[in-house]
DNA sequence: GCTTTATAATTTGCACACAAATTATTTAGA
DNA sequence: TCTAAATAATTTGTGTGCAAATTATAAAGC
């Protein structure tokens, strides 16, 4: 048994690989791998906690403040007060962000559009059950 | 089709899960998940150049050059000139890593089983070839 | 009401990950 | 031989990823 075999050496080369693939398709928004998903995960949940999207995105909450600094840097997202609770947050799109909605999809589907037709569906369903036994 | 269904953002939460797993089991060592698979690498193929390790281990150069400027600060690999060609380096083991090599290697062995036994022989075998896939 | 405890977000510090630039050396070509 | 191109390692700068500490606020217990 050498290092590459080693499933952990494995998912994380992967990872990265994934990760470089990523890089140029979305360099159009200037957008990193991380900042995209997190953007993803806005979409679809508005006006969540940081600490919501920690959870959502299984990332630390730290990790959730540099990405959502970024984000709103970037005039992709807005952090907005909640009422009745002045220690939280509610993290919303922005316009831009709203207008890039249809491309945003688009590509996320092309990019997911890629793995998948790699796998018939029974391979896929195979693949997501081995995944889970990882988890 | 939502984030969490998506491959890319599956194996990047698996990847980080599994990291934070072994961060426990080789604390003993003071070494991360990274300096750890390197330091198997060097177990694995002594006397390589930098630039051979990052293509062993699929990363980029310049971590190398960060993570071997670690394991040598700490005492577990040495930079050694290369006769005839005084841009290389060649990394070894220290005496230190040879001593604590068994122990390595049965700490490698525990954590890579406990992943093993979740999988049939079948399983395993059927999970490489899809991951193979995706590469 | 007042103190203690809990919670949310952030900050700090360190280690990857990697693109781009830099330095040192070797090789190739005129 | 001398210069240009190639190569190896490093440095620099930015963005994760995360543990530990900090700040602000809310809730619980007395």
């Amino acid at each position: 048994m050498t290092f590459e075999n080693c499933i952990c050496f494995q998912l994380g080369r992967l990872s990265r690989k994934i990760t470089r693939e990523y890089r140029d398709k979305i360099a159009e928004f200037n957008l990193t791998h991380s900042q995209f998903f997190m953007l993803m995960a806005v979409f679809q949940f508005q006006g969540l906690l940081p600490s919501q999207l920690a959870e959502k995105t299984d990332s630390d909450r730290a990790t959730v403040t540099g990405l959502i600094d970024r984000l709103e840097r970037d005039g992709w997202v807005e952090r907005k007060p909640v009422l009745g609770d002045r220690r939280t947050l509610s993290i919303h799109l922005s316009s831009k962000a709203k207008e890039n909605q249809e491309k945003f999809m688009a590509i996320f589907h092309e990019i997911n559009g890629d793995f998948l037709n790699r796998f018939t569906k029974e391979e896929w369903n195979q693949l997501q059950h081995l995944l889970e036994k990882l988890e």
